[in-house]
DNA sequence: AACTATTTATAAGA
DNA sequence: TTCTTATAAATAGTT
C-alpha cells in the first residue's frame, strides 16, 4: 500500500511476512477498536499467527462473553462440544427442566405475539424495542372506532333532543296561545324543564 | 479519515453512524482477509451492531472451529458453559441448554416489563403467566372509565328524549283535542316523527 | 523502530 | 445503498 502495491497472496519472504504481520495486525485491531467506538458496536477479533500464537481483542467485555453471545445469536452454528451435548445422553431431570423452560418461553412468545395483534411469528429484540409504541397504537385503534360510533350516537341524540325541544316549545306556545282552561298545564311545563347543556369536558378522551 | 478528521467517539448522528458502520465494517473485514492471506494467519472477527445484528467472518474454516481453537489455546478463559462443564457432577449439555433458555426468558421478561410501562422492576414468572389477562385488564381500565361516562351521557340523553317525546305527545294530544284550526299542525307532526330506536349492538364493546 | 512515498480507506455530499 | 472525490490513514520498502 505504499512504495508499491502488494499482491494479495502469501508473502514468501519470512522476514517481510513477519514485519507485515506485526504492522497489519496492529492496524486491524486499531480499526476494530475504532469501529466499535464510532458506531457503538461490539467486536471480537482473534488472530492466530502462522506459528499458532494467539492475538485477540474484544471491545466491551471479554472475549468469552462475546463468544457466548455469538453462540446465542447463531444457534445453527454448533461447536463440537455443543453438538455432542445434543446427544440423548442427557439426564432426565435436566431434560425435564429444559422442557419446562421451553414451555415458559412459548407462553411468553405467545403473549408477545398476541399483543402485536395476531403476529404468529417470533419477535426479535429489535421488535421489542418498538413495544410501547405498538401497544399504544393498538389501543388507539381499538378505541378509536368505538369512539367514532359513540360520538355519532351522542350527536344524533342531541339533535333529536333539540328538535323535540323545539317542537315541545312550539306546541306549548300554541296551547298557551289558544287555550286558557287546561288546569294542569303549568304542572306539565315544570316537568319538561330539564337542563340540556352537558359539560363537554367528558368527551375529551 | 477523509474530508476532515473524525473524533474517536461515538457518532451521534444516526444516519452518519449507520453509513460509517457499513463502510468501516467492510473495511475491517477486508483488512482481516488481507492479513490472513498475506501472513498466513487464521483470523476470526465478529461484529455486533448496536442493534444486535451479527456480522462475522472467519478465514480458513468456520467460526465454530476458530472458537474451539480459541478455547483450547486460551485455557484461562472459560466461558460460562465451559466452566460448568468442568464440574464433574454436572451434565454439561443440559446445563448449557438450561442457561441458554434462562437467558431467553430473561430477555422476554425484560421486554414485557418494558411493555407494562417503564416498570423498572423485574416481573416474576407467575406474573408472566397472566400476561394476556393483564393486558386485557389494562386496556379495560383505560377504556372503562371513559365508557362509563359516555354511557351515562347517552342514557341521560335518551331519558330526556323519552320525556320530551312524552311531553310532545301530551301537548299534541291536547292541541288535537282542543283545537281544530291550527293549519300547519300536520306538517309539524311529520317533522317530529323520528325513529327513536337505536340499535343496541353498537354499544357492545 | 523510524521514515516517507504511495496506496488505501473513508467522510462528506449526491 | 452506492458513487464520487478530497483528504486522512495505513503501510511497503528503506534506513
Amino acid at each position: 500500500m505504499a512504495r508499491g502495491k502488494v499482491q494479495m497472496k502469501r508473502i514468501e519472504n519470512p522476514v517481510h511476512r513477519q514485519v507485515t504481520f506485526c504492522k497489519r495486525r496492529a492496524g486491524l485491531l486499531k480499526k476494530a477498536k475504532e469501529l466499535s467506538v464510532l458506531c457503538d458496536a461490539e467486536i471480537g477479533v482473534f488472530i492466530f499467527s502462522a506459528h499458532g500464537k494467539l492475538y485477540e481483542m474484544a471491545t466491551k467485555g471479554t472475549m468469552e462473553g462475546l463468544i457466548e453471545r455469538y453462540m446465542k445469536a447463531n444457534p445453527a452454528a454448533q461447536t463440537e462440544q455443543a453438538a455432542l451435548e445434543m446427544q440423548p445422553a442427557a439426564v432426565p431431570d435436566a431434560n425435564e427442566e429444559i422442557n419446562m423452560l421451553k414451555q415458559e418461553i412459548e407462553i411468553l412468545q405467545k403473549g408477545l405475539s398476541y399483543m402485536f395483534g395476531g403476529g404468529a411469528g417470533t419477535m426479535t429484540l429489535n421488535e421489542l424495542l418498538l413495544l410501547e409504541k405498538h401497544l399504544e397504537i393498538w389501543i388507539y385503534h381499538i378505541r378509536s372506532a368505538k369512539m367514532d360510533i359513540m360520538f355519532q350516537e351522542i350527536n344524533l341524540l342531541r339533535n333529536k333532543e333539540g328538535i323535540l325541544k323545539a317542537a315541545n316549545k312550539y306546541l306549548q306556545d300554541k296551547v298557551e296561545e289558544n287555550i286558557g282552561n287546561i288546569a294542569d298545564f303549568g304542572e306539565m311545563t315544570t316537568n319538561t324543564d330539564y337542563p340540556l347543556t352537558i359539560p363537554n369536558e367528558i368527551f375529551q378522551f
